[in-house]
DNA sequence: TTTTAGAATGACCGGGTGGTCACCGCGCGG
DNA sequence: CCGCGCGGTGACCACCCGGTCATTCTAAAA
């Protein structure tokens, strides 16, 4: 979970990047398997090794703490949409598909409990704050997916008749739940996507961008 | 809630149906504001206006009231799924997509809270149980669908080179993100499909039907 | 070696949980 | 009109939570 270091009390900040890192992998692992109302401050300080009551010396509360992790997720996410939009940005647009999804999978593989944290979020709405944060984030996924329609539309790559928010929305809904899958079980009906084989999730994503670019229905072609 | 009272101790069979009415009424909207894990049976038990050593009369842990509250929303589901198809069965698939939709929405509309424990379930994994009810309730949704989309097969409405499963579990992941959206703030990201008017769901049963059929490519048509 | 600043600690607090059980009161049979 | 059985009740239990703070420990300064 290296550097990002701006987070918690001018003690924690001060403290040694080894034990900063035990801490904090230790929190980030607690929000990944339990959510942020079911995390607990008392199981986190033991996994971490330290006492109750340094904990909340380095971070004042535990929604301090949730905010740090989160935004070390976030961080990490957006910069994965970044890095993705600037290597495709040659790619004609069912390619492009298909590397953002590939490009997910890998930073799941990556960054699998940033990633629960992310999806938790994002998904269930368990969080210590409304629901404004959230919706933020949703818009700047579907406005990722937006940019991506507008500059395949301009290439005269898919049609130009189509509402571009609902269209993200819908393109959007189908990435995140097949990215849900691949590390969800309960989510995956079946279908061994998770933890699945490379070639398992390849033939997803090849089906997944053929059916966003052609649909179901039978007179289509390329 | 009507009626479905087999569950829960003799005791509580044998209570005149208005008061098994207020009770089970009570923990409905328990669970569907609170999911399982944060549902209270103290909260529960001031809501219904008994006293907590009834309930567990009634209901002998937590875990039982959730699986007859779990299994009642589940078999409206059901009910919903089975009545779409049979009045759907000669219309075309998209018309019946449609129709799919609508009824969800209408669903919805009837049966907040159910909707809500039943997505609930679906999504967040929030259960007293392993994930096995969980997949086995997403294997059927999805099965559905691939059934609905055999047929469609079979008359030749949409391509036949498709693998069902694989199909049927991208469609049904619009559909549950839509209506999910429809009643979830956080999830509409701006696109006022939550709580949003009658034409603004039309619109997007439109446009989620077109996607579904058509795809986003230049060189379909209908 | 002694003093002392500040970090580490865990017992403790108020408040929550799911679940229990001794008691109370009401209605029915005798 | 009495007595008894059974459903209703809420104080109580053990255990958890996030958060506090008086005390202890440590290591550097004097």
């Amino acid at each position: 979970m290296r550097d990002h270091f701006e987070s918690g009390t001018e003690l924690f900040k001060s403290l040694p990047l080894e034990k900063r890192e035990k801490v904090f992998d230790a929190a980030v692992a607690e929000f990944a398997s339990k959510g942020y109302r079911n995390a607990s401050m008392n199981s986190l300080v033991r996994a971490a090794g330290i006492s109750k009551g340094s904990i909340f010396q380095y971070f004042r509360t535990k929604r301090n703490l949730f905010d740090a992790v989160l935004e070390l997720a976030v961080d990490r996410v957006k910069n994965y949409l970044r890095k993705v939009r600037s290597d495709t940005g040659e790619m004609p647009f069912p390619a492009r598909l298909g590397t953002l999804l590939r490009s997910g999978f890998s930073f799941i593989d990556k960054h699998p409990l940033l990633s629960a944290i992310y999806f938790q979020l994002l998904q269930s709405g368990d969080a210590p704050f409304g629901t404004e944060k959230i919706l933020q984030l949703r818009r700047l996924g579907n406005e990722f997916l937006a940019e991506m329609f507008d500059e395949a539309v301009s290439r005269g790559e898919v049609r130009s008749d189509l509402d571009r928010q609902k269209t993200a929305f819908l393109v959007n809904s189908l990435m995140e739940t097949l990215l849900r899958a691949y590390y969800t079980e309960f989510l995956d009906s079946g279908l061994g996507l998770y933890k699945g084989t490379a070639q398992n999730r390849e033939a997803w994503i090849e089906t997944t961008v053929a059916f966003i670019v052609s649909g179901l229905g039978n007179e289509s072609s390329d």
